[in-house]
DNA sequence: ATGGATGTGGAGCAGGTGTTCCGTATCAGG
DNA sequence: CCTGATACGGAACACCTGCTCCACATCCAT
């Protein structure tokens, strides 16, 4: 009796166990394909597994997106802290702005969660700080060292990130990476634009 | 009965006529401050009409948001045309984009509709093309006249005018112009780097 | 004014969604 | 094995959407 007041968290059965993560797995590559407003019978049968099956593991919707999404949410907490660490000011802004990209071109859910409107993104709260916060710190030794021209504030790399995020064509990658570029240019100080600008620049006569 | 089957078009009463005007006009304002997703039925209550009789005018819900953006779209086909009219090469081009900013900051159906993946752009495939032409234009010119960099095409703007189009925080006029100043930035030419220095070079030979 | 053409309103249909219920199947400890 | 707790599947519910049907109201030419 007191052993199972204690032991409120029970082992689950193993087959249960499989089907949790296989739905997990099952809606991430879902979510990264077509979005977050699937249905969720859509990821239910994709898996396999009955409708009752997923709301058992996932009551609400949210949940399913947010379990979804929430290794693919640590993952950019790491590239971030990757470019917290970039010794030059120029390449760790726009590493960071680059990596922000690359993952809005290869998972369209992710975005969808951290700067879109969606419910879901209630349950990133947290992370979105701890980037915003983190984007400052790059902006502000950015602008120090100048690599942004003087009057680049975070605000206006929220503006480009967000800017990216909603981006319609993001599912070309030639499109994607031309606005990253044009938006780089826009914040980049005078002599210090992106490697990639500069060296086309130079092959133009 | 001959001269029914020739009077194809009868004059409709005058009541329904009033009817029509108000819908369109109802949801063209809703349209405008909601986007083009709200409800059949939230367009009706808010007209004091009937569900029924907003289906008698506009039989599918694309004939409704087309009747409400009609005279929007022919009001940018003149901006359009002002735009090709300008002299200056540089305050053409800039001047379609910020226009066309200003569209989106105020209507957030009109850009839903002539951008996004809604099914009533169909209706505009015309007016897209003709602004897809117009602003080739508008891009080459800036191009030979040097106001923007040479390596800047016309696929280049279009990104940036979707960029704009799809931007999640265009309710905000101070973030919406900050990004239409950062991807101006982005296609000027090195000595034009800011709308503002545009004043320098007025005319151009 | 009046009667038939014309227009209206709201219930109802069809299709889609998230979520719940409950009889049945499956696992795991005895 | 066998048996009870655990998990499953699919039908069903509640809600929302665009759209239709039809009895009733309104207009306007006669």
């Amino acid at each position: 009796m007191r052993i199972a007041e204690i032991e409120v968290t029970r082992k689950p059965r193993t087959d249960a166990e499989l089907n949790r993560r296989h739905l997990i797995a099952v809606a991430r590559a879902a979510f990264a394909d077509e979005g977050l407003d699937l249905p969720m019978r859509e990821i239910a049968r994709r898996a396999g597994l009955g409708i009752a099956t997923v709301h058992r593991h996932f009551p609400a919707r949210t949940d399913l997106v947010t379990a979804a999404l929430a290794e693919l949410v640590a993952e950019c907490r790491g590239e971030m802290q990757a470019s917290l660490d970039e010794p030059d000011p120029w390449r760790a802004l726009s590493g960071a702005v680059h990596s922000f990209a690359e993952h809005r071109l290869h998972d369209r859910g992710l975005n969808q969660a951290l700067f879109g409107s969606h419910p879901a993104a209630a349950a990133f709260a947290v992370d979105r700080r701890e980037q915003a916060s983190a984007m400052e710190q790059l902006v502000d030794r950015a602008r120090e060292s100048g690599a942004v021209r003087p009057d680049i504030t975070a605000a206006d790399v929220r503006v480009c990130l967000s800017a990216i995020a909603s981006f319609r064509l993001a599912h070309s990658a030639t499109h994607l990476h031309r606005l990253v570029e044009l938006l780089l240019i826009g914040l980049a100080a005078d002599d210090r634009t992106s490697p990639e600008t500069s060296a086309r620049r130079q092959a133009i006569p």
